[in-house]
DNA sequence: GTTGAGCGTT
C-alpha cells in the first residue's frame, strides 16, 4: 500500500506558483485546508495528463478524495464561486485597468487652422518640441497640391496628445486648434456637453473678451464666434459642470446683459434635429437649461451681489463644481480668507493676445475668431472677477481630458 | 439678427 503523500500542490492558476496544502492520513483533503489558504475556494480541478483537460476533484461532505491514481505531483486548481467576490474583483480590477489603457492610447489629432504654406517637415518641427511624434500629415488638394489647411499629427504618449489638446499653437504665424478628428467622437461618448451658447451678444465683444470673462468660471477651452456678426457665440470649458451651471443665467459681459443656454448639437444627425423640431413651438422653448443648476437654488435673488456682479445660483453651482473638480478649493479658501488669492493668470489655453501674422483667406473669408484686444481685461462696467473677490479666478478645471469631441458639439 | 467651418484617397 502506497505512502499517503503528505501535500498537494495548490494554485489559483495553473501558471501560478502552487502552494503546498497538507493531506489527511487517508490521503484525502479537506476542503477547510484549502479554503484557509485560498478564502472562498469551493473546490479543486486539475488538469489530466491523459485527457488534457480540466477534470474535477471529487468532493464529497467538505473532503476532497484523490484521483484514480492518487495525486501525484499534479498541480491543482482552485475552483471558486461563479460570483465570488474575489474573482469579480479581479475581473473589475482587469477591467478598470484595461479600460484605463483603453483611454490612454493616443490617437491622430486633425490640426484645423495651418497656413497655405506649412510643410508636413515644419509640422514635425514644431509638434516635437511637445514629444516624440509619430507622424504628421498636411492634406492637400489631390490635383493642385496647395494645402487644404488641415493636417494630422499623432504622438507617442498620451500627455504629450492631452497638452497639445489643451492650447493653441502659434504655426508659422497662424493659431492652429489640436483637436480630435471627428472619425473619433465615438456615440458611446456621454458627450458631456461643454459648451454653452451665449446669446445676445454684441459685435464689440472679441473671443478674447469673452474668453477673459468666461474664465473666472472655469478653464475656457474655446471661443466661437460665428463671422459674419451673428449675436451669438460659443464658449467651451473644460468641465462640463460649468457649462451646466451657467445655462440660463444672464450674464453681464461689457456691460451688456448676454443670455446663457445649452449649446445645440451641431445639426449632423437626425436624431437631434428631430428634437430641437419637437421642441419648436411647445412653449418650453426657453429655460430647459436652468433645471440643471446644481445649486438647486432657482431664484437668484437669494444670494447678494458683490458689486456689480452677481453671485447667484450659477456661482453657487460653478463654486460646487469647483469644490467636486477638487481644485477650486484652494482658490476659495485663499480668497474668503481675504488672503492674495493667486491673481489669474493661470490660464492654461488660448493666447493672451494674439497677432495674425498673416492674412489668409479661408473659403468661407477670414477664420480669426481670437482677434487681438491685449487691453481687455475691464469691462464697461467697471467691476468684476478682479475686483469682485469671488474666489473663481482661473481655471478650476478639471481634469486634462478634454475631449473635444470636435465635430458634435 | 439667440445655435458654430473646414475632418483624413491608404
Amino acid at each position: 500500500m502506497e505512502m499517503a503523500e503528505c501535500y498537494i500542490r495548490v494554485a489559483e492558476d495553473e501558471n501560478e506558483e502552487p502552494m503546498e496544502i497538507p493531506s489527511e492520513e487517508d490521503s484525502t483533503v479537506l476542503l477547510s485546508s484549502v479554503s484557509a489558504q485560498f478564502p472562498g475556494a469551493c473546490g479543486l480541478r486539475f488538469r489530466s495528463p491523459v485527457s488534457q483537460c480540466m477534470r474535477g476533484v471529487r468532493l464529497v461532505e467538505g473532503i476532497l478524495h484523490a484521483p484514480e491514481n492518487g495525486w501525484q505531483n499534479l498541480v491543482y486548481v482552485v475552483n471558486y464561486p461563479k460570483d465570488n467576490k474575489r474573482k469579480m474583483d479581479e475581473m473589475d480590477a482587469a477591467l478598470a485597468s484595461k479600460m484605463k489603457r483603453g483611454d490612454q492610447k493616443t490617437s491622430d489629432l486633425i490640426v484645423l487652422g495651418l497656413p497655405w504654406k506649412t510643410s508636413e517637415q515644419d509640422l514635425k518641427d514644431y509638434f516635437a518640441t511637445f514629444g516624440e511624434v509619430i507622424m504628421v500629415q498636411v492634406k492637400r488638394d489631390v490635383k493642385t497640391g496647395n494645402s487644404k489647411g488641415f493636417g494630422f499629427v499623432r504622438f507617442t504618449e498620451y500627455e504629450t496628445q492631452n497638452k497639445v489638446m489643451s492650447q493653441r499653437h502659434m504655426i508659422d504665424g497662424r493659431w492652429c486648434d489640436c483637436k480630435l478628428p471627428n472619425s473619433k467622437a465615438g456615440p458611446d461618448e456621454p458627450q458631456r456637453c461643454r459648451k454653452v451658447f451665449v446669446g445676445r451678444c454684441t459685435e464689440d465683444m472679441t473671443a478674447d473678451d469673452l474668453r477673459q470673462f468666461f474664465m473666472q468660471y472655469g478653464e475656457v477651452t474655446d471661443v466661437f464666434i460665428p463671422k459674419p456678426f451673428r449675436a451669438f457665440s460659443f464658449v467651451t470649458f473644460a468641465d462640463d459642470q460649468v457649462a451646466a451651471a451657467l445655462c440660463g443665467e444672464d450674464l453681464i459681459v461689457k456691460g451688456v446683459s448676454v443670455h446663457i443656454s445649452n449649446a445645440e448639437p451641431k445639426h449632423n444627425n437626425s436624431r437631434q434635429m428631430m428634437e430641437r423640431a419637437g421642441r419648436f413651438g411647445n412653449g418650453f422653448g426657453q429655460g430647459f437649461g436652468s433645471s440643471r443648476s446644481i445649486g438647486g437654488g432657482s431664484s437668484s435673488s437669494t444670494m447678494g451681489n458683490f458689486g456689480n456682479f452677481n453671485l447667484n445660483p450659477a456661482m453657487m453651482a460653478a463654486a460646487q463644481a469647483a469644490l467636486q473638480s477638487s481644485w477650486g478649493m484652494m482658490g476659495m479658501l485663499a480668497s474668503q480668507q481675504g488672503g492674495q488669492s493667486t491673481t489669474s493668470g493661470t490660464s492654461t489655453s488660448g493666447p493672451a493676445s494674439s497677432t495674425r501674422g498673416e492674412t489668409q483667406a479661408y473659403s468661407s473669408g477670414g477664420n480669426s475668431n481670437y482677434s487681438t484686444n491685449s487691453a481687455s481685461l475691464g469691462w464697461g462696467t467697471g467691476s468684476n472677477s478682479t475686483t469682485s473677490g469671488s474666489g473663481f479666478t482661473s481655471g478650476f478645471g478639471s481634469s486634462m481630458e478634454s475631449k473635444s469631441s470636435g465635430w458634435g458639439m
